[in-house]
Parts: C-alpha cells; sequence; structure tokens
DNA sequence: TTGATTGCAAAGCGTTTGCAATGAG
DNA sequence: CTCATTGCAAACGCTTTGCAATCAA
C-alpha cells in the first residue's frame, strides 16, 4: 500500500480510520483514478481505469468504494438526465455543468454566476442550509453552426 | 372516448393524429391524471391513479404513453437524485423545484429568478438553445427548527 | 378492414446483497 | 488475531421487448 500523488491521499487515510474503515488498495487506486481523470467518470468507466491498473478488481467493490467515498464527503455524484451516473473528485471550487445535446460534450460552470441567486433564494423562499444543482443544456458553438447549417440544407429540399 | 376538462385533451387528440397516433382511452386517462395532480407523480404513482380508474391498464402501458407524451412535448421529466423519476404536465410557465431533504416536501421555484443567468450563460458561455435545470434542496422554515432544536439537544448531551 | 396499440410474460440491465475467503491494522 | 473488506454469484427492482389479441380510425 503505497503511492505517490498526496493531493487527496492523506485526507483520505485520515477519513477513513477516523469512522472505522481501512485504507485498502482497491479505495486507493479508485480514488486515484477519479483525481486523475479531468472529466467526470461513470461507473463503467472507473471500473475500466482500475482494471487497467488490477484487472483483478470487481465492479461490486467500485460500486461499495464510490457510495463509501461519496459519503464520506469525498467525491460527488454528476446527474445527467437519460445518462449514466457520473462520479468527480470534490477538489475544486464548487461548479456546475454545461452539456451539448448535439455532441456531449460538458463545461464546468464557475458557480460564482449563482450568488445572486443564491441570495434570492434564501431570503424570498426562506431556504437554509441551500444547495443549488444546475444544469446548462444546449449546443455548443461548434454545433450550433452544424445544426443551422442542417436546416439550410432541409430548407432547400 | 369522451370526457371534460379541455384544457390539454385538444391539444392532445391534435398531436396525436399528426404523428400517426390514436387517441385511446388509456393514453386519456394518463395524461388527465397527470392534468390532476397537482404535484408531479413518479411512474408508479401514475398507474395507481389510473389503476383506481380502470385496474386493467397495465404498467407497460403508462410506461410506453409517458414517453410518447413525453416526445410530443405535452410533460416533461423532473429528475430528484436517489428518487425514482417524476413527470409533469407542461402547462405552467417555466419553472425549477425546491426539494427539502428533511421533510421531502417540492415548491416550484420561478424562473424569472433565471433571466439573469439565462444571459450570461449566452453570453459569457456562447451557449445556444438553452435550457436550465435547476434543483435547491435544503431546509424549509419548519423543518430548520426542527434542525435546530435538534442540534441543541445534542448539546445538552 | 388494417395498422397502431395493448397486456402479458419474458428478457434486460444496472445495482445490491449473502456469504466464504482474504487481508489491513 | 480480528473484524472490515473483497470477489463471486445470486437476487433485485425497474424498464424494455416480443408477440398474439384487441381496437381506433
Amino acid at each position: 500500500m503505497k503511492e505517490g500523488k498526496h493531493t487527496i491521499m492523506t485526507p483520505l487515510q485520515k477519513v477513513l480510520h477516523k469512522y472505522g474503515h481501512k485504507l485498502t488498495p482497491q479505495r486507493y487506486m479508485i480514488l486515484s483514478v477519479l483525481q486523475e481523470a479531468r472529466e467526470h467518470l461513470c461507473l463503467e468507466q472507473v471500473v475500466q481505469h482500475v482494471q487497467k491498473r488490477n484487472p483483478q478488481v470487481s465492479q461490486t467493490t467500485v460500486y461499495r468504494t464510490l457510495a463509501l467515498l461519496q459519503e464520506l464527503g469525498l467525491i460527488r455524484q454528476v446527474h445527467f438526465p437519460g445518462k449514466p451516473l457520473y462520479y468527480e473528485i470534490i477538489l475544486e471550487r464548487e461548479h456546475h455543468h454545461f452539456l451539448c445535446t448535439r455532441c456531449q460534450a460538458t463545461r464546468h460552470l464557475d458557480s460564482h454566476l449563482l450568488t445572486h441567486l443564491f441570495e434570492q433564494l434564501q431570503t424570498q423562499y426562506h431556504i437554509h442550509d441551500l444547495t443549488l444543482g444546475l444544469l446548462a443544456t444546449g449546443y455548443c458553438d461548434a454545433c450550433w453552426l452544424m445544426v443551422q447549417q442542417e436546416e439550410e440544407m432541409q430548407a432547400l429540399e
């Protein structure tokens, strides 16, 4: 049980012990995979990456570990309607996502955009301990061009 | 095949025929159920309501009909992480939801709150044909009081 | 009449669970 | 040494599908 990349691995060790859990190679590996991924990964992708390093690791363990890591507050689920559940490390500043409905690309949205909304909801709607989940969908620039071209083509028929 | 409540039923008839579909009692009933529900309903709830009127209607038909109604743009899915999928009629002005994580109550949020955000995303992030999905979670007033009381109790132990 | 629709039962698919073997502390 | 953890296979729950019977148009 050893490796580099101490970005989140020391917290991992601590938090696990704090709640009576053990630090296993599987858990370490699964969190590493999520840490090194630039994008959020779905379960299948996590399994693939993990099994690339050690084919012995079972899907079941990945399921159980992702649930545990989430419970410990180290990772977060990301929901995209009609797609599998994605997981991402909680490192970066809070953010939300844009999903292009054509090329399926995702981008992070700085949640600074939401500060005003955040305050409004607290004052106008009296929501306490508020968490915001935002998903923006639409076309990215490139796809928007394609879509418009397609529409022009159809108009000519 | 007849009944009152023409709020959305005439559009239903038209849209169905437009795409070569037939107006069946099942489809009518399922859309009625969604129309008369104040809250959004999950599949199981739709089935229960529908079978209260006619126990013959199968779950399969409800699945297929909800998919069709969505495809026709008459209803919309509502996603709450960790809960079943909900469905609601598209009648009202666009809106989003607040979910109290303690009592599970939901409230509608006027999407007027999002106009500024909407514009920012279009200009700063160049998103076209933008749709926003927002979910606010936290405690409602009543639950917030309860939570605080619980915390005080714990502090005394 | 005729093709769309329905209900049923079976299949699918992602996720969870029981349990014996393993391994971290 | 002990109990948490793992891997496997079976179970589960929700959703979809194949097909013959039914029904709207």
